[in-house]
DNA sequence: AAAATCACCAACCGCGCGGAA
DNA sequence: TTTCCGCGCGGTTGGTGATTT
């Protein structure tokens, strides 16, 4: 599938190539970034003796050759992360690759326009044909559990613009999951409805210590995140990261979290074994993953911890700081 | 068997953002 | 403060193989 090499490459005014790469080219670009790094892609071209674009170049290996890229289908684990993350960010593809290892942003888009997006619009279509059919004691029609996109100002900030599609009209979560949600599960005296949850309140909230447990990497690396601040527009103020102190723990966070992982946490994890729950800002960073912080294991650990996002090694996120053996270093 | 259509996806394009000058 | 530059992102294009008519 896809262009083949050859048939359809052209040589620009410049005398750069374009369309498809060749063997050759890739194996150039490959040596070039291994050698050097990534990044630089202004001067790549003319240092690796490629007749290419910088931006091809690094479209080039970002999308292929990079080396912790997975090839092959998607698992339906991916599906469903995927189709997650895309009723909450819409189509931010890049923040969506972020929390999909080894895909690529352009490859989730692919997926998405190809197959998931007419999946989901043929899946809606035939709930719909069962709606009509169905009374109304059917929990797909409890408003409290429905997602709105006003829920979400971040993915009503992200740029989907236009009038919304089927698609985009968010279905009730349990259409895509094939969950249910009792809200009830929560603790009410912090949360009732996610509606009645506004940044006010939430930064209202009490807050406590809450703290850190070591790194499990083998490395001593300590991995958290820089987070996607700008799409929490409205709520970055919050998104400031609690500096690692250096000298004692418990580490008291002031920050408060975002109101958007409290939705996350109530919507994805009703009702909680409260085992593989990994707090984080977006509250979704890693929660497919087996690693996980024990000690933040719950929404009241969630509200008062805030936004501490300790995530899988080979997340592609942006890290910051490392461990030394007896604090952090920043 | 040939033509038309569909599905897939690599690659391109234009724009916006952030940092530097 | 403004301008410039580099980078990264999302939308779109177009080539190819597969499938249908």
């Amino acid at each position: 599938m896809g262009r083949a090499p050859s048939s359809s490459r052209v040589t620009t005014g410049e005398g750069l190539n374009k369309g498809p790469w060749t063997a050759e080219e890739d194996s150039i670009l490959t040596a070039f970034v291994r050698a050097n790094g990534e990044g630089n892609w202004r001067i790549l071209p003319k240092r690796a003796g490629l007749k290419r674009c910088r931006k091809s170049c690094r479209l080039r290996w970002m999308n292929y050759l990079r080396p912790d890229l997975k090839r092959g289908n998607f698992s339906p684990d991916e599906d469903e992360l995927i189709i997650k993350l895309h009723s909450l960010l819409g189509n931010k593809w890049s923040l969506i690759a972020g929390r999909i290892p080894g895909r690529t942003d352009n490859e989730i888009k692919n997926y998405w326009n190809s197959r998931l997006k007419r999946n989901l619009q043929d899946m809606e279509g035939n709930q719909r044909q069962q709606l009509v059919a169905t009374p109304l004691s059917v929990s797909l029609l409890d408003s409290s559990t429905e997602i709105k996109v006003e829920d979400f100002p971040c993915s009503n900030q992200l740029g989907m613009s236009g009038p919304p599609s089927p698609i985009d009209e968010k279905p009730p979560m349990e259409a895509l999951l094939g969950t249910h949600h009792h809200s009830n599960d929560l603790d009410p005296s912090i949360i009732t409805k996610p509606q009645l949850l506004n940044s006010t309140d939430f930064h209202a909230m009490p807050r406590g210590e809450s703290t850190l447990s070591e790194p499990t990497s083998s490395d001593g690396t300590c991995f958290e995140e820089s987070c996607d601040h700008q799409s929490l527009e409205g709520y970055s103020s919050s998104c400031n990261w609690a500096p690692f102190d250096n000298t004692q723990k418990p580490l008291s966070f002031t920050q408060a979290s975002s109101p958007e992982s409290v939705l996350l946490f109530q919507q994805y994890f009703p009702s909680q074994p409260q085992d593989d729950f990994l707090c984080s800002d977006f509250g979704l960073t890693d929660f497919t993953s087996t690693n996980y912080i024990p000690e933040f294991t719950s929404l009241q650990n969630l509200l008062q911890c805030g936004p501490f996002s300790p995530i899988h090694k080979n997340l592609p996120a942006t890290w910051i700081g490392n461990y030394s053996g007896d604090g952090f270093q920043t």
